[in-house]
DNA sequence: ATCAACCTTGACGCATTCTTTGCGCCCCAG
DNA sequence: CTGGGGCGCAAAGAATGCGTCAAGGTTGAT
């Protein structure tokens, strides 16, 4: 399960605590830093923007239920709280200031990583929208692998619709033809310019494209081609 | 706070939990409905979507676990799993499975409401996914698991059944064979494209497709399939 | 133990796609 | 005017992918 590269920021005052989460979330493949007190936790917070929070409610200078509250003004991550006392008021106090998790000591550690799976699935941010190329009334929709000239769809084979995009992500510039080989049919292809010849072809063909009077796609002579920019 | 008009679903056969469930979130603001088995519990549900469900895991008739898998297929809404043993495993399943909290018996009312405002704080708004997938004269009820092509029910396996409904989820957009694989077989299987062609060939011959001229599942050469759209 | 339902695996013919080849055109330099 | 390089285009040949059928093999129920 690849959780890697998911940055976890732990705040606890006790070392061995310390040492046992870091070694804990290290081995499931997360990322770790770590903090003493509760002001070094908001600062290294602030410096180095965590995915999770992992935070102990018995800290030495300020309360942890502080830093809490100093966090959730301005840090959307899920926080996940240990706590070694089971007090039910202190648990819904830190719960209702935007606590995400609250766990009593002992724990086990892999209920402690079930809950940060599950509080990192919270924390997905708004699909964004389906990115789609648009140049004139040609339109590829990317997400769904969609190409339409107006309102047509066009059926385009695999190694047509990967030149397309290419150009069209480079749109405005001139491509080599070295570039374009390498880009669509590998490194090893980078002198078969006959390729490009028969697909640049098709997909004019297909785009209802001419060769003299470009609309898509323009050649230049001796160098590769352009597609026509916004 | 102003916790008014959520509806919550509670699913649990024991008379007296329900009982007294049912009076510590109505004076909290919710509006309450009961189920007392687990095929109970998914069909109300899918006749009046909830914006929270509890779940308790120890039913009579079918395991809780399997609820919960039957729900998250097509249920947005939070759901917290109450249980009376505190079996680590047993957490890190249902967490796995998409339970957004576990209860241990006994337990607090505050602290249950307390972690219902926090559950309710993570369902994102305007995600009121309907039960029921329909395209053309084409409808799965997600809810039952049944297939409707017209008025005609068809019997789907398993596997058939789960690369409908991912086809479905994602209709207009290709998918690509590993991403099917991975979604209906698992991580382990995104190589076998074999096994795409042998079940889509199923599928399109119970929902009377023609693979020439298809009204359902389109195939894209070298890519993947796509599900028609609306 | 027997049987049925289901998933996996292999084989084969056919369709699509990719590669290769050849020819004619255009443009420009000689 | 003429010849050659680069390009567009069409079509044949090779490779790959797809649909289909059917034979194991596994699992779970009776």
């Amino acid at each position: 399960m690849p959780e890697g590269s998911h940055l976890i920021l732990i705040v606890d005052d006790e070392p061995p605590i310390r040492r046992f989460l870091r070694a804990s979330l290290a081995a499931a493949g997360y990322r770790v830093v770590e903090a003493e007190s509760g002001v070094s936790g908001v600062k290294l917070a602030a410096r180095q923007p965590p995915d999770l929070v992992i935070l102990d409610l018995g800290l030495p200078d300020i309360d942890g239920q502080e830093v809490l509250v100093r966090l959730r003004e301005w840090l959307a991550a899920p926080i996940l709280i240990l706590s070694a006392r089971d007090q039910e008021a202190q648990k819904v106090r830190a719960l209702d200031e935007g606590a995400d998790d609250y766990l009593t000591k002992p724990f086990g550690v892999s209920e402690l990583l079930a809950r940060i799976r599950t509080a990192m699935r919270h924390s997905r941010p708004g699909r964004t929208e389906s990115p789609v190329l648009s140049i004139g009334d040609l339109r590829v929709d990317l997400s769904a692998r969609r190409v339409l000239v107006g309102e047509e769809r066009i059926a385009l084979t695999p190694i047509e619709y990967k030149l397309l995009v290419t150009l069209m992500k480079h749109s405005g510039k001139v491509l080599t033809h070295r570039f374009l080989l390498r880009e669509v049919w590998g490194p090893h292809a980078s002198q078969e310019t006959h390729y490009l010849r028969v697909f640049v072809a098709g997909l004019r063909r297909k785009l209802g494209d001419d060769p003299a009077r470009s609309r898509y796609i323009a050649t230049e002579q001796g160098v590769g081609y352009r597609f026509a920019a916004e």
